[in-house]
DNA sequence: GCTAGTGGTGTATAATTTACACTACTAAAA
DNA sequence: TTTTAGTAGTGTAAATTATACACCACTAGC
């Protein structure tokens, strides 16, 4: 044991899920069942375990809690007022996730529009706030972006998705022009069949998408 | 006390204090007394206290262990390996900060140039080349460059920093026009006096810096 | 008064970003 | 079978932003 003259805080990790459906970026949130703030909705989180890494519990929290795998996982930054918790000082590490499609989450779990989320515990609507501005903020520099659709995609799909995230139109042509610039997109060669119009190229990423930080 | 059924983690918070002095990135390294890493170099940190604040606690452990009052500083991130601290489990909240000026500090502290970084105790060196990282990045893109000069600065200084921060030769026509571009900077009217060259026009930040994120 | 050292200034070119409209293909309805 | 609705795909010109570049002038010290 460490010299700590000190009670030790609780660490807990909270998670934020992104996910977009229908032009429409969403969050992840999960009711609680146990108090404090039983019944509201709140960021899947838990303690970190003994010899678990960080990470490790943001991903087993998001299984556990809200029956979700996650694709692009995070670091968003740490909470730690020393009032955010009412029962004891406990210390929480964000973490963002983004995911595509649509899993079968946990039935506790429920998915609200950005604009339109319900009140939360603890500093969780802060946490949410955070997380949605270095989102939108990290799309345009980074490949966070391609997180949110499937390994083969379209570029109107893909431009969809991000006019969500950014909340504003893009120029189509222009936005192609972007995505293919650096020639990590490539066309598959398939195109898309179904939908009363013109089948659409699909495109992959040349690499995976990684945490890009 | 809450439901946590596992045993906690010490928490503790390091922090980056950098500067730039001689056209050179420095940063603020403490000789350990104690066990482990007895006698390495490591980043000033210290554990949290009860109902302190992690901000707080960065800018006290800067006070005791260092001797710095800090100027800019914002949260880094959040490093929790399990074996980070062979003792136990510690998670660790990194902060940087930002000084301008020499001021006199501790007598274990030691500044070192950012290329010349000697080994330090525990995952310190990643926690440092991740600081640097963000450093150099948020240079170009946020105000937090104004934080290495005193509040009235002349332009040359200005730019003298930001290239021992960027280790790169800047234009210094261009890097006027970019400094002054946005209006958030202005002249005072004042000249500096001395040197064996001409007086140059002091100016300062319309707002002071605060922590720009 | 001469020299070393550096503060201060503008313009032309290149690169990047933005604005913008039509054709053509598919599915479904008439 | 024809028509219609919906949308994939495509290029260029203009505006903005970033880059490259050289000389004069002022001060301190010799």
């Amino acid at each position: 044991m460490v010299e700590y003259p000190f009670p030790r805080p609780a660490v807990t990790v909270d998670t934020i899920v992104f996910r977009v459906t229908d032009a429409v970026l969403e969050v992840l949130l999960i009711r609680r069942d146990a108090s404090p703030f039983a019944g509201s909705w709140a960021l899947p989180g838990g303690f970190v375990h003994e010899d678990e890494p960080l990470e490790a519990t943001a991903a087993r929290v998001l299984g556990e809690k809200a029956g979700v795998t996650t694709y692009h996982l995070e670091q968003l930054g740490t909470f730690g007022a020393p009032d955010r918790d009412p029962r004891d000082r406990v210390i929480s590490v964000a973490y963002f996730a983004i995911i595509n499609g649509d899993p079968a989450v946990d039935k506790n779990a429920e998915w609200f529009s950005v604009d339109d989320v319900p009140p939360t515990a603890f500093d969780h609507d802060h946490i949410i706030a955070t997380a949605i501005q270095r989102l939108r903020s990290k799309l345009t520099y980074t490949r966070i972006g391609f997180a949110f659709v499937p390994d083969v995609f379209t570029l109107p799909q893909l431009q969809r998705t991000w006019e969500a995230v950014l909340k504003a139109p893009l120029d189509k042509r222009n936005f192609r022009k972007m995505v293919m610039a650096d020639g990590q997109v490539i066309a598959t060669g398939e195109k898309t069949r179904g939908g009363a119009h013109p089948p659409a190229m699909l495109y992959r990423t040349i690499q995976p998408i990684r945490e890009t930080q």
